[in-house]
DNA sequence: GGAGATTCTGTTATGGATAACAAATATTGT
DNA sequence: ACAATATTTGTTATCCATAACAGAATCTCC
């Protein structure tokens, strides 16, 4: 009843045998242990190859203590962010020789915990958060006391693990190329207050309007979707002086421009409108959307690096590290109506 | 300098010494064998919590043969298609106590054989390849003769492992669609040949011209990328008598879109414009995409359903796992424009 | 009451690789 | 030439959990 169809392939013992040599010899070979005569280091390869040998990891991981292996938590939602974070991460891992393991989770206590739980008992070496902790944290912050661990949503307490893009930073500057244009104000989509990323775009693009004499309107939430979008773009689009709208995502300025289209507002004419991420369909959008790049996939990339820096010493503590992500000008945005 | 500041947890050896029993008591309890006594069972439960004490899948998975874990390749890519199936495979993983490993792979011979030979040392359960093999399909599946294994690019040998939509009636409805409309002919942007969902959509929008006896003009090819997209857009644009296009991706229907909205083309006044995927973004695109909606995610958890069937139960041979996508009707479809 | 079946628990062997130690052979220096 | 060192290879113990087997204790039924 047991999956024993696939016969196991050969041991290490089995390659040791058909060599004449023992298995630490062959150890030693597969390992580029030194001192190994040339001539039966061939001669292993020769008999690896032959029998197409192949290390068996989960044995090696047992007694390294090391499976090579890093795991992510990302939540279960399926948009850019999340699924090019994940690429960055893969292409970092294989390109630093570990394997990823992926879990995701929803934004409960309870099953976040869980998912990082999973992570630790498969044995991953290091673990990589892209997913907003909150409450969470403390008690994920137990489960990885042991393991070495990046975060790139800041939420949680770990301000040394942090990997990712100054939202700060993309949140100032969408709101000033706004003002730069001459809009009055600037409105604001915000994302999940739970990530600290909407939190931080939040914050700074209040800042700036107040830094600049401006005043500062109500901000609307959305979920990250489009459809959220859509319904807070249903509602920016009824108040005539509204005219400038930083949304926080890509996907979300979708739908707030569809919202703004069926409403009547011509884009960037009557309304201006900034996203934040460029996605890869922003360029190819009607009109194409200004927005504020930022390589999630870098940060996949980074974040493993960091990772894999901090499996190799522990001790390591580090700064945050964060870069700073550019303003792309595309069409959705222009300066305010003249008439008023 | 080995990562050592990071002690291992407690071994099940610990736990039976702490509860007084010997170390296969904890194992019973913690396989939840039948034959273990109340009380034992609850000291070592209690034991268990006290000591933070968690069964090491590593050493589990070396002495079972098995690992819990389902590999998953996918091409380097991110598009939309790409993610979400990878969601619904850890959602389908996690439903069936399974855990993922990802490892992502160009298409060159050399390197998907890489990727599903990592995946294979790595001590994965199973295999989901989520990419064009084409001539790699050999290689693999020499390698994957052990291993359960599913596809959901057709493109290999093994028909009798696939789980997808149907790529035939997904070109079909398109194409209907559009003469149903009135157009005379429909142009298709293709995506790349290696695909094997590519080539059916292509021979199928082929086919359903010809039946209706429709003119079939010669077919352009695209990577799946909204950039190809639009540069098929640039020529399909400046040709007057192109009043329908089946596009092969949403993401390359939205360059498309964009290529003939610079040109002075109106959709769907001028030319009408169908997509196939149904991405989150598709409805609220300007103007809403008309397209082929296909689950990814769904099939992603039916591949995780066949495979772990086929894991439990090797002799398994089954049929094709196809599943019909539905036409979504939006604006960026209408009748041909009446002058000609 | 005692042979045989049940229930509970422990002991030993196993999976595949590597670390630590040990032995054999080769090399160097004086 | 012989001790001292270096190189190459082998042996044994270990990582952690489970399977297979075995012993002890309890129960069943005639």
């Amino acid at each position: 009843m047991t999956a024993s169809q696939f016969t196991r392939g050969p041991a290490m013992r089995d390659v040791a045998t058909a060599a004449g040599v023992s298995a630490q010899t062959v150890s030693r070979v597969l390992n580029d242990h030194p001192n190994v005569q040339e001539s039966t280091r061939r001669r292993v390869l020769a008999v690896v190859e032959e029998l197409g040998y192949r290390r068996n990891n989960t044995a090696r991981a047992l007694v390294t203590g090391q499976s090579k292996t890093i795991g992510v938590l990302t939540l279960a939602t399926n948009n850019y962010s999340r699924s090019s974070l994940a690429l960055g991460v893969e292409l970092g891992a294989r390109e630093a020789g570990y394997t990823v393991n992926s879990v995701t989770s929803s934004l409960s206590v309870q099953a976040l915990t869980d998912a990082v739980s999973r992570l630790v008992h498969q044995g991953v070496d290091g673990i990589i958060i892209a997913a907003p902790l909150q409450e969470a944290a403390e008690q994920v912050s137990k489960i990885t006391a042991r393991i070495p661990t990046v975060n790139t949503d800041g939420s949680s307490n770990m301000g040394d693990r942090m990997v990712g893009v100054d939202q700060d930073i993309a949140a100032v500057l969408a709101t000033k190329h706004l003002l730069d244009l001459g809009h009055k104000t600037v409105w604001h989509v915000a994302g999940p207050v739970e990530w600290s990323d909407a939190a931080s775009r939040l914050g700074s693009w209040r800042r700036t309007l107040q830094e600049a004499g401006c005043e500062v309107p109500p901000e609307l939430h959305g979920d990250w979707s489009p459809e959220s979008g859509y319904r807070n773009g249903l509602i920016l689009g009824r108040m005539p002086e509204v005219t400038a709208i930083l949304v926080a995502s890509d996907e979300m300025a979708f739908g707030v421009i569809r919202a703004l289209t069926e409403l009547g507002r011509r884009i960037p004419e009557d309304v201006s409108v900034v996203g934040i991420d460029d996605i890869d369909l922003a360029a190819f959008s009607n009109p194409p959307l200004t927005t504020i790049r930022q390589s999630f996939e870098d940060t996949g990339r980074r974040a493993v690096q960091r990772l894999v820096a901090q499996i190799a010493n522990p001790a390591l503590a580090g700064s945050p590290d964060l870069v700073a992500p550019t303003l792309i000008v595309r069409g959705s945005t222009a300066p305010p109506p003249a008439a008023k």
